[in-house]
DNA sequence: ACCTGAACACCGTTCAAGT
DNA sequence: ACCTGAACACCGTTCAAGT
């Protein structure tokens, strides 16, 4: 019998292959996220960075789109709950600033999860919180329930549309220049309002949506 | 000297094959959004249709997102004027549904007109609109301007969100189950609201929605 | 049961070369 | 100038076959 010398060459080439579970898939995920952006995170580069074949994958992970939820599942666990201190008003807009900060700084992100409803255990927290700010206001829960969606909806909207592709800065130059040559005379409110139209930075557009959402929900009608 | 007979075999195979330009791309794009949905939308796919290679669409468009916002403003142009009756926050509304009643039937497209900013003429005479309803009710212009952003995106998002990928339905079952089973101890909130969470039909909500925003503007605070 | 090599059916975009 | 063949560098997903 030999003692235990070196675990074989082939178990050293790489730093310990992670057996595949789903948590190391995400966790490989949220790694690429942050190094590369979501538009690395693919199935293939995925399956390189854990030193198998796309294939695998498929046994913990249904489809791309169920792997992008899930990676913005587990960033959602770094906003953190509510604050202490302030009105019910300005924690809830503390919390949803908290969340969009989060977004924009993975807009891709952003985007998709305005089409892949998360449903994990932060996602499930954040509503929970969100709901109990809204009640702590006096929202009666029917306007509460739906006023969630509403601000969420703002919210990741807001960081979606900053998915700065480069191309997309271009998109916003024809845009002003199209706003900026707006003839008087079929355009007259366009013309009237100008560059106001497009005044403002990310955060006071995102500011000013949410307090108006906000002043909406408390004089919003009951749902039918 | 041949007199001229046929015109030459390679000329007849295809009915006419049509001289490239952005029109007939944007038009065929269109074709193919309404026949197969935005994903067959693909440079490629259009390049088989017009019966060229993809490199040659480059000419005419910069790249794909392009494309698909001149698609876009192109549907745009279905969604018609506002209605002459009723009061302006009834008009404003229809004019909202009817914009995003379009983008129901091509949610796909609703979610690229989330990031790529459409500058074309029947988006500014939607925005002209629109402006010129929240004018007439008297919403200070400040307020109009950043409110006409907040409706455009409400509207958008909620057809976007409504991206029916087979897959998007298995999310919202996993949500439903998990509101559904959230603990009255963890989360108060949800367990006591329950299904009421995710209750409404899209144009219910779409409406109730609306209505919230207008509400919200026309109370909102000023712009910083 | 879990895993995977290989294949199928695609993509966007660039660029050198042609007309 | 306008156009394009061919190539580069990728994708997601499935499935038969292996362990």
């Amino acid at each position: 019998m030999t003692d235990r010398p070196d675990t074989p060459r082939s178990r050293r080439e790489r730093p310990a292959k992670p057996a595949l579970t789903r948590e190391g898939i995400v966790a490989a995920a949220v790694a690429v996220l942050r190094a590369e952006g979501l538009r690395k995170v693919t199935m293939r580069r995925l399956a390189q960075e854990l030193d198998t074949g796309p294939a695998s994958l498929y046994v913990y992970v249904r489809n791309t789109a169920e792997l992008h939820a899930a990676v913005l599942d587990e960033l959602l666990g770094t906003v953190g709950p509510a604050p202490a201190e302030g009105s019910w008003r300005e924690r809830l807009e503390q919390v949803l600033t908290a969340y969009t900060t989060m977004l924009f700084e993975h807009p891709s992100l952003a985007r998709s999860a305005l089409t892949a409803r998360p449903s994990g255990p932060n996602y499930l927290a954040l509503i929970e919180t969100l709901l109990g700010l809204l009640d702590e206001g006096g929202v009666p829960p029917a306007q509460a329930a739906w006023g969630v969606d509403l601000l969420l909806q703002h919210a990741t909207a807001t960081a979606a549309e900053h998915s700065a592709d480069e191309a997309s800065e271009e998109d916003w130059d024809a845009l002003r220049r199209v706003v900026r040559d707006a003839s008087e005379r079929t355009h007259p409110h366009i013309a009237a309002l100008g560059s106001a139209l497009l005044s403002g930075a990310p955060h006071e557009r995102l500011s000013w949506g949410l307090r108006t959402l906000i002043a909406g929900i408390e004089h919003a009608p009951a749902p039918d």
